[in-house]
This record gives structure tokens, C-alpha cells and sequence, in this order.
DNA sequence: TTGCTGACTAAGCGCTTGCTCAGCATGGTG
DNA sequence: CACCATGCTGAGCAAGCGCTTAGTCAGCAA
């Protein structure tokens, strides 16, 4: 999914079905440049020679370059909570349920490296008050977890004795999939998943 | 440590002790910078006026912006190389050099975070030659790890389907705290590290 | 035909960037 | 004293930045 780094999320902007397809590929060519280089990095320029128009067509679009940041960071992460959300409120025992999420929120993060770049580590670019938007919702992802943990340590299905500490340890792992995952991972995105799905139930204490 | 984020990688700077006290100085500027707002967001008169200069002053000590970089990055991969070695290679079984590697690895990535965010998260805007050796110790990071847990499993001490794996998620859980660590987190460093080394031993099938 | 709209471009404005350079103060050395 | 190396500054240059402006053009309704 390389090629089309945002076909995933894409559904899930606001007003998708609406919007020109030069939009489209503007937006993904700033998730590409703003995921290689850093938003700073990346110029106007870049960005629409990589859409195929001149510089002054991305402000029909977009009203500022971080305007384009925060649509990429917002939908990016609002997908991601989705994510989540689907595989917590699943069916099974806490167990079963935090394997599922680990392994789909991993394998989103290799897969979906590219925007997922741009979604952990350009928050320091976005205007204020889309941090604020995108804070929250971190915030919901974090809890999410959190209370996955603690449903199975009331339970007795996790041996957790700091459950703040594990889901950080839970969502960090993921997240940083993102950072080293590269198109030369020999390992495919559902594999690590898998994997990682194995290692953070043994983490949790989970009796397996 | 945040008030003097390089005190504790400065002796392995090179020429430390002849440097003048500017250099240092700037030094220090440009790693807060770097760390807060990122390398292509920082520019010289921001390094330069923190550290009390005019941005002249300078490319006296160093040849480019991007060479500050280079000397922190190359100083603070060095640092933890030789902390994850001196780790590995002390006293004990493998489950113990794992628990202390962890807990320090851990550790210097939340007390070090300022270093440790330029040190992960800037690499991209290294100059090639520079981000070649920063790559080789990252390259010995990895293996030095991917050893100790090799020889756990051979020794019956960990039970792990796939090294290399496993690896990645024990680096990646120490790197990835430098992100999200601030001064408003309650553990302490070392706190986090002991819990850190308790649920990686856990992750890696160690008899407890 | 006329009038209007939305998507787009060529040109470029005002500003900031990394970096340079001539010159100045200071302090050690003959 | 003269001499000079060292550390630094004020002024500023060339390049590149985000963004704006004036205007072109295809398509469509009346």
C-alpha cells in the first residue's frame, strides 16, 4: 500500500465522496513528502509537482500547507481509534480481545507506515488547535487500552501491577512499528501482528 | 537532567576537554532545539541567541548547522552503544544482564529524552556520511541485544519463537520512551526501568 | 451569444534562511 | 612596546520559503 499510503483512511475524511480528485492527490503526495522528509522539510513546491499542479493550486484546495497536516494527522487518527474501539469491543475474554487489538493495531502501523509517520512524530508541526483535536484522541486511544488491561486484571486473566505503565508499553510498541518498518521488513505487516500479539500477552501475564 | 541535557554524553565527545566553553554552549542550544521544535524547524539564530552569541559566532566552532547535528548524534548513539555493552557483558545469566540492560536502556532514554529525541527522530536530516556511522551503531545496538537474547534461549533461559523479533520489540520499547516520556510523568527513570526490565523478561519466556 | 464559475498557472512579493566577511577587542608573547 | 592569534560581532548576501495576485480557459446555463 505504499503507492497509495491513504486508500485506507481515505473513506473516513469528511466529505471524501465530494471533494476533486486533485484534492486526493494532493493530500497524498503530502502524506509521502511529509512522512520522508519531515513537514518542515517538505516544501509547497514539493508537494504539488508531486500532485502534478503548480505550487498556487494546492491553496484552492488546502487553505495552508498545515492545513494539509492536520486533515492527514486528524483522519489518521480518528482511524486508528476506530481501530481500537472495533477490536476492544469484540467478542471473547480479554485475552482474546487484546491479541486482536495488538495484532490489528500492529499490523496498521506497518502497513500504513507512511501516514503513520505522520501521525506519531509531526505533531510538533500541527497549528494549535488541531493538536488539541488530535490530543484527544490519542488520549481515547490510550484509555482504550487501559481499560482492556484492567478489565482482564479484574478478571484474572492479566498479571499487570502497573496498569498505566503495561498500556504504554502496549501502545508504544505499536506506534513505534511505524519508525523501523521499511519495504525491506522481511517480515509481512499480518506476521508481525501475529507476533506482537504473542509477546504483549505473555507481557500482560496472561495465562496462555 | 533537563537544564543540561548533554552533561551526561559531553565526556564522550571528542575533544571535550580542549573545546572552549562556547562550543559547549551551543552545543547544548542546539540539542534542546532539535529536540523541541526539530532540525529543520531550529535555525542558527535560534541556537546561536540561546546559547548568548551572534549566529556568527557560530560557524567559529562548528562548520554547518547540520554538523551540530551530526556531533550529537554521533555522541549519543556512542553513549548508549557503550551502555548497552557494559550491560550485556557484566556479571550474571542472561536474564539478568537482560534486566539490567532494559532498566538502563530504559532509563537513559527518559532521562536523556532531549538527547534521545534528537538522537531517534532526526536521523533523516543527517548528511549521508554522518548518518552512515550513526547507522552502524545502531546496526550494533541491535545485535548487541539480539546476542544476549539468542544466548538466553540456547542457555534454556527465554523462550522465544523468533530472535530477531523479539529484538526489535525490546529496542524499540526503550527507544520509543524518549517520545512519549515528559517532565510531567510521574514514574521516575528509574521506576520506569525497573518495570520496564520486569515486563520484557516477561515478553521473553524468562523463568521468574 | 453572453455571463458566470471553478480549476488552474505564471509571475512574483515579502520575508527568512544558512552562511560569509571585514573588522574589533582581548590577552598572551617577543 | 609591537605583534598576532583567538573569539566574536554587525551587516548583509544569495537562495529559497509560504503564499498571493492577476489572468487564462473549459464547461455550462439562459
Amino acid at each position: 500500500m505504499t503507492s497509495t499510503p491513504i486508500a485506507d483512511l481515505w473513506p473516513t475524511l469528511p466529505g471524501a465522496d465530494t471533494r476533486p480528485e486533485a484534492a486526493y492527490r494532493l493530500l497524498q503526495a503530502a502524506v509521502e513528502s511529509f512522512a520522508e522528509r519531515g513537514f518542515h522539510a517538505t516544501t509547497t513546491r514539493d508537494i504539488a509537482t508531486a500532485a502534478g499542479m503548480s505550487p498556487a493550486a494546492l491553496y484552492i484546495h488546502y487553505q495552508s500547507k498545515a492545513a494539509l497536516l492536520a486533515e492527514i494527522s486528524q483522519a489518521g487518527h480518528a482511524a486508528t481509534l476506530a481501530l481500537v474501539r472495533a477490536a476492544a469491543a469484540g467478542g471473547g475474554g480479554p485475552a482474546e480481545r487484546m491479541r486482536r487489538l495488538v495484532e490489528q493495531f500492529t499490523t496498521w502501523h506497518a502497513r500504513a507506515r507512511t501516514v503513520g509517520r505522520v501521525v506519531n512524530y509531526e505533531l510538533h508541526a500541527l497549528p494549535e488547535d488541531a493538536y488539541a483535536v488530535v490530543a484527544a484522541l490519542r488520549l481515547d486511544i490510550e484509555r482504550e487500552v487501559s481499560a482492556l488491561i484492567e478489565e482482564g486484571v479484574t478478571a484474572g486473566a492479566f498479571q499487570v501491577s502497573e496498569v498505566r505503565t503495561a498500556a504504554r508499553a502496549v501502545t508504544s510498541l505499536g506506534i513505534d512499528v511505524s519508525r523501523w518498518y521499511t519495504d525491506r521488513s522481511t517480515e509481512a505487516p499480518e506476521e508481525l501482528g501475529r507476533r506482537y500479539g504473542e509477546l504483549v500477552l505473555r507481557m500482560l501475564g496472561a495465562r496462555v
